[in-house]
DNA sequence: TAGAATATAGCTGTTTACAGCTATATAAGA
DNA sequence: TCTTATATAGCTGTAAACAGCTATATTCTA
């Protein structure tokens, strides 16, 4: 190849995981490893002597955390392009990655090939996941979207309510004592923020509840 | 006019309406005028020994109406088209004769012109109906589509009931009294078939009404 | 595995809803 | 003009809804 390689670092507390991507990284012969650490410390020096163009960097980290250090990466070479990798799947991790300026998310456990593929598509200024990533990020964004997330109990309760049936018979029915479908009512009335049930299947209506 | 034209017949039984018709059908020179009547006994034999085309037909008749009539003009002589001409502007009388083989339906205060327009259409097979009478039928078909007919204060009502407030509440809202919003509300619950608050908001989610 | 969410059950008031009636004045329609 | 529909107001019960709490067992899930 004649072209020049793009650089890379990692930044992993891990030392197997540094020594294992280092292998996978060789073999495939993409990228220029031109280093790695176990801090953010150690790297913010080297990133200012020298080029880097990605970093593959994790969240957990010690003293300055992955997503600081990221933003810290961003305004010391912006045209540094930040991976992350790492463990964590909450969602709040990931969005902070993304909002300090990371250009997507790779799990640890993906495989070398999607790991390469992440990076490439990093490279090219799009934002990437890897695939358990990305099913996180959707459900999330189902749940979201469904604006109330009512339980299947209170789903169930909800439509008998907008059937008509009143309190002690849904009891009856679902053999569960009043005050239990009680207190189902009134965590939907909560949910859907409706003062009282001619307003709660108004709003349920709405948001396709029913 | 080369053609022999359609032969027609008056039953009505205001001397008048007869004399006036026979006058304009005379300028015309569409149809063979070739007898009036003013009530169906006389008519019946008349019919039974002479072909008649059409027959324009009263509803209101001494002896016999102009409905019954009409059944025992279509069972003597089916070839025979019938066009009611009255000033009964009820839904059911219209329904009736159309029941009983009527081609149409013409208002007595139609023009001459509407009145030559719907013999031919009736001619031709058609149904029709003066302007008058066509609009009467049309608001009763939109009376009837409107599955269920709430009052201007019922939907006033109505709207605020899906938006949560309460009997009190709407009372004091519209000056009412707590007792006549309830009336409202028991009317609407009445006309809606519905058991309660919760399942009237869904059928008039249904249905359209908010 | 610890913590969060869910499903369950309970108690006590107060407020609303609902059923069942009567009644009257006005407006609209046949 | 006469009937029907509408809008108004009233009364009396009973049933249901609602607000505000506590509490526990189970199930999800990070």
């Amino acid at each position: 190849m004649l072209l020049p390689k793009p650089t890379l670092a990692i930044v992993d507390d891990h030392p197997i995981v540094i020594e294992g991507l280092t292998k996978l990284l060789m073999k495939k012969e993409k990228f220029d490893l031109i280093g790695s650490f176990t801090n953010g410390m150690d790297f913010i020096p080297f990133l200012k002597a020298t080029p880097v163009k990605i970093v593959l960097l994790d969240i957990v980290l010690p003293g300055i955390d992955g997503m600081d250090l990221c933003k810290e990466i961003k305004s010391i070479s912006p045209t540094t392009t930040v991976l992350a990798f790492s463990n964590h799947q909450e969602r709040s991790g990931i969005m902070k990655m993304l909002e300090n300026g990371a250009s997507g998310y790779v799990l640890k456990d993906a495989s070398i090939d999607e790991l390469m593929f992440c990076i490439e598509e990093a490279l090219n200024g799009k934002i990437t996941f890897s695939k358990a990533i990305n099913d996180i990020l959707i459900q999330a964004q189902l749940k979201e979207n469904r604006l109330t997330k009512l339980t299947k109990r209170e789903t169930e309760i909800l439509k008998l309510i907008a059937n008509g049936i009143t309190t002690p018979h849904i009891a009856e029915h679902l053999f569960l004592s009043k005050f239990t479908v009680e207190n189902h009512r009134k965590n939907i009335l909560q949910k859907l923020k409706a003062k009282n049930m001619a307003e709660l299947i108004s709003i349920a209506n709405q948001q396709g509840l029913l």
